[in-house]
DNA sequence: GCGCAATTTTGCAGCGAGTGCAAGAATTGT
DNA sequence: ACAATTCTTGCACTCGCTGCAAAATTGCGC
């Protein structure tokens, strides 16, 4: 996927692209989002204003260099995992895989991570508040479920848990709460399999 | 609470906020939200622009009416749950509360539940994405549960599903979802309760 | 009632996010 | 090298929202 299409136009574009988000990351753990605007970040990237509202939507997403969520990309997601596999683990996994995207360099994910975890105006635009996103994994897992999502709310509260789970536990971070991510979306997947009760 | 302080100075700033929540409800309910504006707002309810943001923080709250989370208030609502009743119920009551507050007129919450129902601009203001909501819910939680907050993630995990599954079943009826709120509400819990799994 | 203090409203000037549009620059295929 | 396509840019604009200081309103002691 990274490889195809490599005529120069599509190359600057890419180029661009990372141009724009790796300056809305530094300049976000430089000084914070909100001292941030979008004219400062594309200065940094060398593009004007008008340029980077052509990449991204909104100021988060370029922070978070989020790529306009695909459902064929999110189909292909949940098709690699194994059908017997609980539906709650395949989301966990699909979640996980938004939150730290595997075609990063690992220095550029460390750095992202980083401004998550420390900034809490990204939280919503990542997991929570997403509804595009909710909308398609809702009718994914309908699908795996062999349900209909305008009969039953299961597959859309399933969804919506799910990723309200994972934004509680970067929350938690956020709040200063004790232990690594990893442990504490364990943790809240436990309670989300099990029952509340 | 609607009796007490009656002076001059404090009845009219309550006749203000109603007239901007309802005025915002009436043009929202006519055009939409995002049609509307913060000037159309204020302009129906006689009242400058400027004066619409001493009243409420954005034009969500003021559609919604919202009353900015109230510690005290929430403790309250709690504490009226019994000491005995799972948590998951008691926060579905409290969320319920914040729904459709009880202190309206009926035509005025009926109105306001269609537009809620019917606008998905404002899910995210009413129930998700309220952090500050969570962050006071997540502290009474942890109390009742004999937990430390920062300590422990199911505080804020139960609070934040509960939330979301609220807001999903609202985002359901948005979609044409079949059932009532209340049914799927009542689905939604029963699936909390009991675990995904 | 009267006048002073506290509070509220208002206008204004301004910032930042985001959009539509049309002109100009770059890239493509031929 | 030329034409068609696509990308960038600047510009003007809307809208949400804020700070500030002047003007209006209300509360209160007399």
């Amino acid at each position: 996927m990274s490889d195809e299409d490599c005529g120069l136009r599509e190359r600057k574009k890419r180029e661009t692209r990372l141009a724009l988000h790796r300056a809305a990351l530094d300049l976000v753990e430089e000084s914070g989002f909100d001292a941030v605007t979008t004219d400062q970040i594309a200065a940094r990237a060398g593009v004007s204003s008008r340029t980077l509202f052509n990449y991204f939507p909104n100021k988060e997403s370029a922070v978070l260099g989020a790529t306009p969520a695909d459902p064929d990309e999110m189909r292909a997601l949940l098709d690699a995992r194994p059908a017997s596999e609980p539906i709650l683990r395949s989301l966990r996994a699909i979640v996980e895989t938004r939150l730290s995207p595997t075609t990063y360099d690992p220095q550029l994910r460390a750095q992202r991570r980083r401004v998550i975890l420390s900034e809490s105006s990204l939280g919503p635009a990542l997991v929570g508040n997403n509804i595009r996103v909710e909308n398609i994994l809702t009718e994914l897992v309908a699908e795996r479920l062999g349900l209909d999502p305008a009969e039953s709310v299961r597959p859309r509260v399933t969804v919506a848990s799910a990723l309200a789970a994972v934004r509680a536990c970067i929350e938690h971070q956020h709040t200063g709460g004790r232990g690594t991510v990893e442990e504490t979306v364990d943790e809240a997947f436990a309670l989300l399999e099990h029952g509340f009760a």
